[in-house]
DNA sequence: AACATTGTTCGTATTTTTACGAATTACGAA
DNA sequence: TTCGTAATTCGTAAAAATACGAACAATGTT
């Protein structure tokens, strides 16, 4: 029993953060432009700032991401340790 | 508005699917060993049997898996177009 | 000091996910 | 036909995710 390893749990980790359209868009964002800014996505996107606020919150939780502050704004980038892990992670189940 | 791709949200679709250890563990295993049994699984994972059944159907709903009758069981094999089409829209964020 | 800007947190509602045991279906074997 | 095996569906409960607007910080500007 209990047959699941601590790497499986943390793929799953790293699988759920990336379950939302919102999220797979801001991480796709900043695999291609190194960072941006919360108030860029709040206009782009048809979602509440509050909301886009929680997958922000949601994506830092789980690591991928991290935010600096550059006053009066928020600088959000990849956390890329984390992703690395979660890259390598995920791509290993992935790989057939 | 509305800048989301439908890659984007296919994607979203394919984690959503790996968001979770027990289905990590089952796409892991078919990922390994070309198909398996529920009786297996339910021999394994520390879950009940109808819990694991609703995993496995959301793998199939997802389009993950596919079950092929083989009296009294089930063989529960990868669906390998739709496995490829995640590989290559997850593998393709995950790439720096 | 009052205001504007940028984001987060709070309160709340709705939907979805996760989990279980009991009941059910499907079918081959006795 | 009755029994056993394999697995799903049903009914239900509890927790988590998603979304919104209003209220709240934090800081720089007028």
């Amino acid at each position: 029993m209990s047959e699941i390893t601590e790497e499986q749990k943390t793929a799953a980790r790293f699988a759920k953060a990336m379950a939302h359209p919102v999220r797979i868009y801001i991480l796709e964002l900043l695999s291609n432009q190194s960072c941006c800014y919360s108030g860029d996505l709040s206009e782009v996107l048809p979602i509440a700032k509050s909301t886009l606020s929680q997958h922000l919150k949601e994506l830092k939780a789980a690591g991928l991401i991290q935010g600096e502050i550059e006053q009066p704004r928020i600088k959000y980038c990849l956390n890329k340790e984390n992703w690395k892990k979660a890259q390598k992670l995920l791509t290993k189940i992935l790989k057939m």
